[in-house]
DNA sequence: TTGTATGCGTTATCAA
DNA sequence: TTGATAACGCATACAA
């Protein structure tokens, strides 16, 4: 490759506004500190150059970027993205600069994600979720970078996080399932290795089954990537098996639209016939006919939450607090009771 | 802010492994160039300390930094996501790291953020659409940085890039739409400024119109926000006029999925009494109930396509070849004939 | 195969 | 209020 224009300098200003390095440098950050007519001199100089400040050479002589990187599972759909959007928007606030990498669930390329966004020089780190490798929280701590988890809040994880009882939502909304006659129980989740959130929710749904006297054996669980096909597919092969469940939970929303979909397809009546509960409460949700019933996540408020946590984290060396959010039942068209 | 933990340098390194920091970066970047027992204390002394390599000193030493900024309207749903994916991952093959930045529809904060990406280091950056202020496409050019245009495809633009032709597109589903004898047209289209696709899809269905000697005023146009409950509202709007559309064609599939749940609060049925038509063909729209009658637009080609020409702009210098990508009319359930 | 020395673009310290 | 200059962490031309 080769860069045939040269991108201006601090020395190209200067040069041009007839002052030095260091005045044009603080003319950039600290204008008060520079008379008004060099000001102006050197803000003519960088309109005509079209001067802009290398972030790199910044980052290492100033030794901090402002900048927080935040590393989710995808990009592909709504599920992240509203959260890490207020996430956004709040730290923007506070003066950083948010970078966003994704990983595709996998755990190699978080850990990828991870080592790149803390070589870019993030000043603090979003990562959804508990479960990695302790290598990596070993890395992180000698690169002296501040982790925030959520999406989880689990009382028994050391790290601090902002985030929701994963296990308990989903539990409570197990219960109404049951408490609605249904026994045959199935589970469209995500893939549950690395991901604790899943198996979270996993746990919510035993938990409830076995405070109610259900056998582990009425739960059915298929294992899938995210994703509206994805959904259907899964409905479809539950739909095949010989104790065909009556409710079918799913991981989240995105899920449940796809098994919705192929309910309707196979016209299977929801809820008379069965009944397909979501997670997350997307916009989606009201959006299926029959509307979905899921569980409410305030995405928008866990992102700001967790900026608020990380910024004053990494301005104030301030301890991170653990905050935990409430999810709620959204009753809409698609549980029933069994007939 | 203080930074007590010291993050290990190349130097720390060279000093722990017993080498200099030449040798340490040589290891590091070409493995061959370097004595086998050499790599081993390297390579060591790099575990052990956790160490990681600075990217802005990187990038300033070596002058290049293998990264590629993407700016795109939106991540709150899966428009862009999905094309963006593609492009990423095309790009990851051929040794570029993505990064993205979204603008919220803002043109000033498109601004913003093509300039922070320059800032960092971008080799090259992937834009959408072709309008915006001149002056930026001319700090671009001082900067040296290359630019691809995507989403659309204009044989009249000067720039080059890879898309589709909104208008021919849009006025192809527009002239389906007349010949079933609809009159009152309708469109529910993001807002216009600084949005090219969004003008030329109008465009399209105007040129459609005046064509079949449809009067100008038989189009009644909404401009709202990408989102399922803005289409909602949109579609309300539109029903509540003294003439309303028998068609209501929508600039994309998240906006119709929003008139579709509107008109099926108001006990407006689709086809019969309205036709909704949407656009880009994402998962979604096989989802709903009736599902979708929307324009194909190939997101995964397209971004694939775009790496690949952005990826030998920075590489080899290669001029940017403009390529078209082609939609495809999607019939299923939400578009019929007047009765 | 390895080491030395220099420069990349910026900030910040110290003098003037 | 300004200027000279020393870092910052790394890559690389050149020497050994």
């Amino acid at each position: 490759m080769k860069q045939n224009v040269n991108k201006p300098t601090l020395q190209d200003v200067a040069r041009k506004a007839g002052v030095s390095t260091a005045t044009v440098s603080r003319c950039l950050n600290f204008p008060d500190q520079v008379a008004g007519r060099t000001q102006e001199k050197v803000n003519n100089a960088v309109r005509e150059l079209g001067y802009s400040p290398d972030f790199g050479a910044k980052a290492m002589a100033a030794r901090r970027t402002n900048t927080i990187g935040a590393i989710i599972p995808t990009m592909a759909n709504a599920l992240f993205a509203r959260g890490l959007q207020a996430f956004q928007e709040e730290l923007q606030l506070h003066g950083f600069t948010t970078l966003v990498a994704s990983t595709s669930y996998s755990s190699e390329t978080e850990e990828q994600q991870i080592r790149s966004l803390v070589a870019r020089g993030a000043d603090g780190l979003l990562l959804i979720g508990h479960e990695r490798d302790p290598e990596i929280y070993r890395f992180l701590e000698t690169q002296g970078v501040p982790v925030l988890i959520s999406w989880v809040y689990d009382t028994a994880a050391t790290r601090p996080s902002v985030g929701f009882d994963n296990a308990a939502a989903m539990k409570e909304i197990a219960n109404e399932v049951i408490s609605l006659g249904h026994r045959q129980i199935a589970l469209i989740s995500a893939e549950l290795e690395f991901n604790d959130r899943a198996t979270a929710r996993l746990h919510g749904i035993q938990d409830a089954m076995s405070e109610a006297g259900l056998d582990a054996s009425n739960l059915q669980v298929v294992e899938t990537y995210y994703g509206i096909d994805e959904g259907a597919v899964a409905f479809d092969e539950l739909m095949k098996t010989a104790k065909p469940p009556t409710a079918v939970l799913c991981g989240n929303d995105v899920l449940a639209v796809g098994a919705l979909r192929r309910a309707r397809e196979l016209d299977i009546k929801v809820p008379e016939q069965v009944s397909i509960i979501g997670f997350d409460d997307l916009d989606l949700a009201r959006a299926t006919f029959p509307a979905l019933t899921t569980v409410l996540v305030p995405h928008r408020e866990m992102g700001k939450q967790a900026a608020i946590a990380l910024a004053s984290k990494v301005k104030d060396d301030a301890p991170i607090q653990s905050y935990e959010l409430k999810t709620k039942l959204v009753f809409r068209d698609t549980l029933g009771p069994v007939l």
